[in-house]
DNA sequence: TGTACATCAGTGAACGCGCGTTCACTGATGTAC
DNA sequence: TGTACATCAGTGAACGCGCGTTCACTGATGTAC
């Protein structure tokens, strides 16, 4: 393929300066949203000519792909190690926010608006289904929730779900959906002017999720 | 100003081209998104040529901005009207599942992830505090919610909250993330491949804020 | 009703800009004998 | 260790494109006497 072999110190040059320019990229994403992105104020601000960015990814359709895959994959890894270390549904609850907040932007690339005529690649459905299994996984370990129409009408359509009950399918659903909730509204700015503390809201969303 | 008197045929013709701009642009974000609204393309679509456009809008923020006030506006009256026509909470939550679905960019541009770089007009937050309004006094009209610490809390920032209590506070809030959880991760697809009908989640979720 | 003037809508050319991407090329870095 | 060659990183010029916006101008439409 005419790629140099992987250890090499050609190699590891060609990872460092990919690295650098993902940086970059999220640089600008965070300043200007992920629509805006240029591959000529990326070369500018690295100190490269335009053209040499095509050293390293073929064009702007893949180095996004890059950047979205890498989002997905941070948060399951967050999900997975927090998990890993005994965290319950209400710790994944935290790490969410945690997560979000420390990059609002990558958060908005994952979960908000979709990038306009962009298709998230492949790789981002079954890193989605490890996300969804970690928090599956934790929702079954809750007490049981009582049964309810939407649990009937899951228990359908369980193909994502794993070897979990429909009351952790409906959990694990509404731990999503609420808590993306607050999170986008809050990242979006919608709460400022009203005072409140968002974090006691999520807070109380997590209260509700747990049946705490 | 220059302007033309409203109620004559000058005039007449004025808002009638001012709205077939808008009508396009609707659609181009419809397809393409906020950010890639472009007012030559407008123009063409119309059959004018570029600068003319300029006659009915002072540039391209404006025209977005006036989008952005006509979509909030379109939501406040949305609730007004249903409000007034004797709608409860849960025909609040139906009447703003429609109109997210009617115009799914509409819902988004309002809601979804800010247009980067663009600050929204100070009318918004006026529309915001009806729609606010008739939320709140919705919510209070429901079976009182238990006391919770997020009530506390709330009790603290009451700005916003007229003459409402505490609880028909918190329980506005809580309508308004989960469905907005709902609908936005359903409008951005993510809901894709999991086989099951978001109309019910938005249903359970409808229920639960509602308390029956 | 007719004329003189002002107002306004829309055009076409032009501006500078930044974009993604290609191409031929120069130097440096690695590899093989 | 030294030489010959292949590989690769990065450059600079150039391409076509569409963008927002300005400007001077032409015709049509309205208004005032």
């Amino acid at each position: 393929m005419g790629k140099p072999e992987a250890g090499t110190p050609r190699e590891r040059y060609r990872a460092q300066v990919r690295e650098e320019i993902k940086g970059f990229a999220w640089e600008q994403i965070a300043t200007a949203g992920a629509s805006a992105l240029s591959l000529n104020a990326i070369a500018k601000q690295i100190g490269m000519s335009g053209p040499a960015l095509y050293r390293y990814f073929a064009n702007r359709d893949e180095l996004i792909t890059e950047l979205i895959t890498d989002a997905y994959r941070s948060l399951a890894d967050t999900f997975r190690t927090r998990a890993a270390a005994g965290a319950d549904l209400a710790g994944l609850a935290l790490a969410l926010r945690e997560w979000a907040l420390a990059d609002p932007q990558r958060y908005l690339l994952v979960y908000g608006t979709p990038v306009p005529g962009y298709h998230a690649p492949a790789d981002t459905t079954r890193i989605t289904a490890e996300i969804m299994a970690t928090l599956l996984a934790a929702c079954a370990a809750e007490p049981p929730a009582p049964p309810s129409p939407l649990q009937e009408h899951l228990a359908e359509h369980r193909d994502w779900a794993g070897p979990h009950p429909a009351g952790a399918q409906q959990r694990a659903l509404a731990f999503w959906t609420r808590l993306h909730g607050v999170l986008s509204l809050e990242l979006a700015g919608h709460f400022t002017g009203m005072g409140f503390d968002p974090a006691q809201l999520y807070a109380a969303e997590v209260e509700a999720v747990t049946g705490r």
